[in-house]
DNA sequence: ATATTTTTGTGCCGTAAAACATATTTCGAA
DNA sequence: TTCGAAATATGTTTTACGGCACAAAAATAT
């Protein structure tokens, strides 16, 4: 982790080709702080912090005090978990303006999982406790989090089920789809705007990254996508939702 | 699904060899029913219903509207989600006295799961609606379900990771301490308080039911555990333990 | 009590996917 | 630029597990 001032991380992102300025960090964090008092949205102000990091930098670690809830403001940003052998699996992806690290300190536990950059981002932190005071207070700011918890539950039972039932070539699909559907398409309308690695997927689909390359490739000559480099072109996407629904 | 009378309900679980009284069901309820003021605790009570349901029948399906939240009185109940060619997967499990179907509601959908009795059980149904008013007004209700979710929310990765990395023998071993935590177990200190089918407990390990027999006795042979029909004893919980962890 | 269906228990086989091995390419650092 | 280390790619081997078939036992209905 490296915590930055206001000017060095506007300076990291700039050198990512995005442009944020303090103007605009507050009013993407509109979704929250519309549901505070005057003196809460204060306090908050006050308390939160700017963080940059750079690809692949971790933001917490699975087993670190559960603080802060965390905002990404721009950038991608995984949430993984160790398993057998300390095989790291993808849970969940953040994209900005969405808040994360924030289940773990509700539920009294250090954090379960850890958050690592994709690429550069710009994380605001504000610590759990001015949150969890608020909330006492506060119920709008409860049924906010109440909301994001039932949702997230939602998506986690039907990972479980959709990750251990459906073969390779089924999971792989919906991984594509889950990263269209998350971070969006290119200017062209069909290149995923996330270029991960090759062992991120395979961790994001419950496979081994040879399996995830083999698949890749496979996917690539029957011209259900391109590849080039860590570019990926969906080319026939109803044919890709057909092979993620028959699994 | 069979709505009854207090009678009906106390009748059918005197036959299940337990008894239950009007009296006994409020003070179970309390953990939510002591965040209420008077006037919401009456509100609670004029609008809650008791419910009795036989073994294996169904509490609420997939794909229902989700109008009630659940409280499990008495009984043991499991909560499951169809998958690919609509194989079932237990995703949780309840027991008394637990809350359970409220999540859907919170992130405004239907249910995502389904809710079945493992045995003779008794459910109190609250209004959603009642809830959610309710929630608005009153934080501490809010942070009695933030407290449940999230903690529903970590256990629902861990379990992503361990059904979808550790092999058969480890998830075996997982779901028999899965059980054993959950619903305990018996006088002699060792037998499973819960029986439940080969079906369900291949379920909830997902394998298949010719793998969770087999599993199952490969484990009786190394003295592992004992097998009586449904009974199951837990002979040598460290071995169970080990195989658990190294997956 | 008897019949019928469901659940449990085993064996065998085929296959999907992991493990392993080894090029080849790309990338980062000196 | 050159070197070393990752990341990507692909073929081969091994194995865990699902699928299927069938028998026995238990539960349920008649």
């Amino acid at each position: 982790m490296c915590r930055k001032t206001y000017f060095e991380a506007i300076i990291s992102i700039v050198m990512a080709r995005k442009t944020i300025t303090i103007k605009e960090t507050l009013p993407k964090l509109a979704s929250l702080m519309d549901l505070l008092s005057a003196e809460e949205h204060e306090v908050f102000e006050q308390r939160m912090t700017l963080h940059a990091f750079r690809r692949n930098e971790i933001i917490y670690s699975e087993g670190d005090a559960s603080t802060y809830l965390h905002c990404l403001i721009a950038g991608k940003v995984k949430i993984q978990k160790k398993g057998v052998g300390g095989r790291p699996q993808i849970v969940r992806v953040i994209k900005p303006v969405d808040f994360f690290g924030y289940r773990a300190a509700f539920a009294g536990q250090n954090y379960a999982s850890g958050a690592l950059a994709f690429e550069p981002s710009v994380v605001v932190r504000i610590p759990m406790a001015t949150i969890i005071s608020t909330l006492i207070e506060n119920p709008r700011l409860g049924w906010f989090f109440i909301e994001r918890l039932s949702k997230d539950l939602g998506r986690a039972d039907e990972r479980t089920v959709n990750l251990t039932q459906k073969h390779i070539r089924g999971r792989l699909a919906e991984s594509l789809l889950f990263l269209r559907d998350s971070y969006g398409l290119e200017e062209d309308g069909s290149t995923l705007s996330i270029y991960l690695s090759r062992e991120d997927l395979a961790n994001l689909s419950n496979m081994t990254t040879s399996n995830a390359i083999r698949t890749l490739s496979a996917f690539a000559q029957e011209k259900i996508i391109a590849i080039d480099g860590k570019k990926i072109k969906l080319l026939d996407i109803p044919k890709l939702e057909k092979i993620n629904r028959i699994g």
